[in-house]
DNA sequence: CCCAATTTGTTCGTATGTATC
DNA sequence: TGATACATACGAACAAATTGG
């Protein structure tokens, strides 16, 4: 938090050098202390800063080149190619596409897949099910502007729900697809918060390096009547997404 | 998420092979999929479900060990030693305190460090003040049971809260600190959350070893007629306490 | 008490990755 | 661009402790 002089990293804990040195530039570019110049530092100045070799600082900026963060010319410096972190606001109504409409201009809804299923026991709890009721299971891959910014699997219980998964797949909206299955209202009960490093495949999904943070929120909505009507997981990249929670 | 048969991990991405499998291993421990017997499976079969040599599950588990999560004995297996997570509730009356006291039997809030200050622009726009109006600046600590669950870094106006430093270092509590500055209640306005990997410096504080993730949350208070009393910065190992937003 | 199976602990060697100079 | 030092990861053993017949 507190801005110090000489930054310090630590040798030999499993993390490479390079790896905690681009998380923490990657850290700085999204809080913006670089705003003024658009410019990362240069990595003669970096490798005194963190206190390494000037090579150590080149792999970090080619792990950031590869992200798509910075871009490095010759004879200028690395340049800063994308800042920018999502809001997503938490609250009773809590809606995706309501939610960032106004911070991007194009929001998509993909279903990765679906699968009717029997609830284990942890989603029977969370749903008020027998275990092993029949429940539908969606893989969800949400875009703003065309970049990643969430996965989410969510749980529906059947046969209520029946045929949610086509009507996601062509509105690519849950409040709309549960529109589609006669459900004009429903309400956000409980947000669990938490954070991660993700499985390989949720990072592929997000476009993510292996060394970055998800922020995973576990959510349960009800029908205006309080009967639960979803669950759900999603993971967003902690370094492009923000959760704000309004009183 | 989903419960894969061969669990991945990715290699050559900065990142030991065996820190990813600690942090996999100490993830499963937390969401309790090893509760039926308290033991974390033979080495050989981790290695095989990860698809790795033996000796690099031996390097994690001993990682998990250092951190007093798990316990090996030799002839036996490894034991799971502790397998805690604390709920910390956020509401517009979120108190520390009372959010998880329930939860452990001893708690208690320590003052790092404070100073007077005068506040930069993010803060004074946070606090709604004039650029370098004076504001208090408080580091603690938090202990649940002698665990650190968080380091917070406060900013209070001055002079409004002259001596709220003393107050906080002698009661451990933020609400008794308002109190004793004669502020009797006040509410929380808006809270962001996100998470990052740690300074090195908190990482210490809370007793982490590196690579381990923080979530953070940014939240405001106010004074039940509307004026902006604190802002704080709050990281808690994302390991060890979950947070949960109720509607 | 002994034996076999299981599981962790230890020690070689070898190859590759990381970081400095 | 090497050269060097150390960390990481694998493979093949074997030793030591525990468990259950």
């Amino acid at each position: 938090m507190t801005v110090t002089a000489a930054k310090t990293v630590s040798r030999q804990n499993g993390v490479a050098l390079w790896r905690q040195i681009a998380d923490r530039i990657r850290a700085s570019i999204s809080a913006g202390d670089f705003d003024g110049s658009g410019m990362v530092p240069p990595e003669t100045v970096l490798a005194s800063q963190f206190g390494v070799n000037r090579h150590t600082v080149r792999s970090a900026l080619a792990a950031l080149g590869q992200e798509g963060i910075v871009r490095a010319v010759q004879g200028r410096g690395t340049m800063i190619e994308r800042r920018q972190r999502l809001n997503f606001p938490i609250s009773k109504r809590t809606r995706f596409t309501a939610g960032i409409g106004d911070q991007a201009r194009d929001l998509q809804g993909l279903l990765l897949s679906s699968h009717v299923e029997p609830a284990g026991p942890d989603i029977a709890r969370r749903l008020q099910l027998e275990t092993n009721a029949p429940v539908m299971r969606i893989e969800g891959l949400r875009k703003a502007d065309n970049r990643p910014v969430s996965v989410s699997t969510s749980w529906f219980p059947l046969p209520r729900f029946t045929g949610i998964d086509d009507a996601y797949r062509h509105t690519g909206s849950i409040t709309q697809a549960f529109s589609l299955c006669g459900l004009s209202d429903y309400v956000r009960v409980s947000t669990e918060i938490t954070a991660i490093h993700g499985d390989p495949e949720d990072m592929l999904a997000l476009e993510l390096s292996p060394g970055a943070i998800l922020l995973v929120t576990s959510a349960l909505n009800a029908d205006p009547d309080g009967r639960l009507v979803q669950y759900a997981v999603t993971r967003f990249p902690a370094d492009r997404v923000q959760l704000t929670v309004n009183s």
